[in-house]
DNA sequence: CAAATACCGGATAAATTTATCCGGTAATCA
DNA sequence: TGATTACCGGATAAATTTATCCGGTATTTG
């Protein structure tokens, strides 16, 4: 569905999330990736285009890491984590890879991947990061395997 | 969504429907890449899959190609092309990559994207080849851009 | 039977995605 | 200020996906 690189920027971004929203606690690379379970360097990379992209704050340095501000708890969706990492792609594209299909040209499933893909859409666009995190807080979702 | 491989054999599959439908005509593999613009030679191998799955007919030789018998048009739904070329990862895993997400340990995002999975199985569950490919007769569906 | 046709299947190559490495830079702290 | 910490960013490598090539085999036709 989403790109690996996806997958580990949502997961680490929710831990982030959780981290800053409890006692705003910074969190390093190596913490991420043990906690998400993801490569480490790969997920450095992902994390550096979440920052660019403004989604996700980071500091250098002793003490530093990466933390989500208030307003980035409160206000960055999914949505915007998955347009800055895989693009638009998978949230329009046409699902048999037509380059231009719409009612005036329509795939053959045209209609019926629009209602999924609005679906999915609205799913993305109504969740923030803040809230994932605090079903994470609350044990109410993992962003790992517990064996 | 798909991968390159499967919307090239989604798209392949109706068109062969299609001429099948239409008086029995058997289809090459210029035809068919011409007809819903792909790369010939890709083409080929995700039919031989489709072929070796059971869900299309092929005969060698001159006068051979592609074909749908009516037993194929009236039952290969889409789910099966889907399995056949790119397994079962994007009707059942996780979004979030989990190995196991399930009820017991969820992702954050785990009822949400079962909505979401359910639906989209039900489409591909739901719609034959050979449905599609009446659409596509009717000038109802596109198999590719037409300028 | 011989020639032509068209799918089959293995090998190979190109492109993209995933993953790693390492020196650079900024920030903290003694 | 000097040493350490931790993110940044470019280069590189591994893995997967996408794409191509070509000889082999089965089938039709003359």
């Amino acid at each position: 569905m989403f790109s690996k690189a996806c997958e580990y920027g949502i997961r680490a971004s929710i831990y982030i999330g959780q981290q800053s929203a409890d006692q705003g606690r910074r969190v390093g690379l190596r913490d991420i990736a043990a906690e998400i379970d993801s490569p480490e360097a790969f997920t450095a990379k992902v994390l550096q285009l979440l920052v660019r992209a403004g989604l996700v704050t980071s500091v250098k340095g002793p003490t530093g890491g990466f933390e989500l501000t208030a307003e980035q708890l409160r206000t960055v969706t999914l949505r915007q984590i998955v347009l800055a990492i895989d693009g638009g792609e998978m949230l329009q594209g046409c699902a048999l890879g037509l380059r231009q299909c719409s009612a005036q040209q329509p795939c053959p499933l045209h209609y019926q991947f629009l209602a999924i893909r609005d679906q999915l859409n609205e799913v993305l666009r109504t969740h923030t990061v803040g809230e994932l995190a605090g079903k994470v807080h609350d044990g109410l979702g993992f962003l790992r395997q517990f064996s």
